[in-house]
DNA sequence: GCTTGACCTCAAGTAAGCTTGAGGTTGCAT
DNA sequence: ATGCAACCTCAAGCTTACTTGAGGTCAAGC
């Protein structure tokens, strides 16, 4: 298969593990662009593998659609990204994924004495009330980022 | 207030910051009992304060409602749970925590490797195949835990 | 006894991240 | 030229964790 070979949606599902209709859905969202073939059929490139395998991995580090799309943003519009491109990526997403362990970890650390005395106070419990971290949200489910 | 006093759903609503609709639907997933008037209205315990309490800090930690639903129903029926049966709890969420960090700081330390050389290939990428780890998980929003 | 706020139920809406299905078109092989 | 898999769009459905609203009842104060 030539480098320039333009790939199906099916192609890019088998070579992602994706479904095409996660693929569609990812487009819709704006995490990837294809071309239309005169049938109005999509036409992906080769990088759009690593493209979503990118969304694949970061998504496991707990990062939503939408945080995923700011990330890829930052990717050169015009040029096949770099290593260096993908690196500068990883390293926002690794402080982020930095930031939250150390959460968990503190609130861990308050679970015994918060849970374990029984007394549950709201309003003194640091557990509950860590700086306001993960504070409002709007409806939908709740997760701790 | 006599400690044998029973709470209506707003008392509840206020001392514990969450609203009457998101106690009944509590209520309706089992994570919460009540006893009701012969008008048909709600009324809870004292202890049902501290149980509410439970349910909001260990959302904060990440768990689902199905999940601390499974937790509390390890609490002894019929009696007002106490300062030991919460700490039970309270040990087997820091397991399942201190689980969860290790997971999150495993995909950490390989994002460098696996995103920052800009390889990523799935086959062969630690971060994305980490034993397995967080693999299926049908429809929705898909959480690692 | 009457008003008023708090309560009741049930249905529908919201957000995220997709899937499923209906109804129709394309593209490749024979 | 035709058959069939793969593609297309658009609408609706699913899960989690709730909220909002409609339409109606209860309880407590005056």
């Amino acid at each position: 298969m030539n480098p320039n070979d333009l790939l199906t949606i099916g192609d890019l599902a088998r070579r992602t593990g994706l479904t095409p209709s996660a693929i569609r859905f990812y487009e819709d969202k704006g995490l990837l662009q294809s071309h239309r073939t005169g049938g109005n059929q999509r036409r992906f490139l080769r990088s759009d593998i690593r493209r979503l395998s990118f969304i694949l991995i970061v998504q496991k580090l707990g990062l939503s659609l939408e945080e995923i799309g700011e990330h890829l943003r930052s990717l050169p519009q015009g040029r096949t990204p770099s290593s260096f491109d993908w690196w500068k990526i990883s390293e926002a997403i690794r402080e982020s994924l930095d930031r939250r362990i150390a959460q968990l970890q503190s609130l861990r650390d308050n679970l015994d004495g918060c849970i374990g005395c029984g007394c549950l106070s709201l309003k003194t419990c640091k557990l509950y009330n860590p700086d306001d971290v993960a504070a409002e949200g709007g409806p939908g489910p709740r997760v701790l980022r």
